[in-house]
DNA sequence: TCGGAATTTCGGGAAATATCGATATGTTTG
DNA sequence: CAAACATATCGATATTTCCCGAAATTCCGA
């Protein structure tokens, strides 16, 4: 967990919300758009695409970023990839904020 | 405090430093270089570009940047103007993104 | 197997950032 | 006042980021 690349990728606002729409995507995607959330898979990309209003080439883009500083994960289902919080890491990246400001 | 202007601040190697060495002066600076620092005043720019190997034109941006988005404050006396920490924004800041994320 | 959908990758132009040296501003001291 | 400092600001260039469209990949269903 490299700090300042997780810095580098909360540093744009769109990349902020999705870490913020995945912690209760109940609250921030419409339901039928999340059938395979209960499996506990995450949400998929053009659900996301669509909720950031960007392209989906930027969008993927952004998820790989934030899944390369450990922030999300993904699994592939198919033709789908579905993005969840790594709340594990995300509960590290607290504490080592914490400690280390 | 904006988040996001917090995050841009911290992408940065040297400035994150900063923060570092400032939340323990005494561990990071010569002991000479301290002799205002007891009247809580922080460090003056000139020890911190020393410390960070840069030119003082950067350094001086950096500590602005950092003020800017309310990390640390400055006090000017005479020629020399001191950094120290904002504690309490840190404090609010730690707790935002607890919160957030 | 073919067409289409979801996603990723790639290349690029515009905008923002990094970092410097030169210059400007304000301060102290002789 | 002039010289010497400490710091800030400005202008320039190199690098990085933003975000897109086009193309490639993978998978599915007819």
């Amino acid at each position: 967990m490299e700090l300042i690349m997780v810095f580098k990728a909360l540093s744009n606002e769109t990349r902020i919300n999705i870490l913020i729409w995945l912690k209760e995507p109940r609250l921030h995607f419409p339901a039928e758009e999340l059938q395979d959330y209960d499996a506990n898979l995450g949400v998929c990309v053009s659900d996301i695409t669509k909720k950031a209003g960007l392209s989906p080439s930027t969008t993927s883009d952004y998820l790989s970023l934030l899944q390369k500083c450990g922030l999300i994960e993904a699994t592939r289902v198919g033709q789908w990839t579905y993005y969840k919080r790594n709340e594990g890491a995300i509960e590290t990246l607290n504490n080592l904020i914490q400690k280390a400001f």
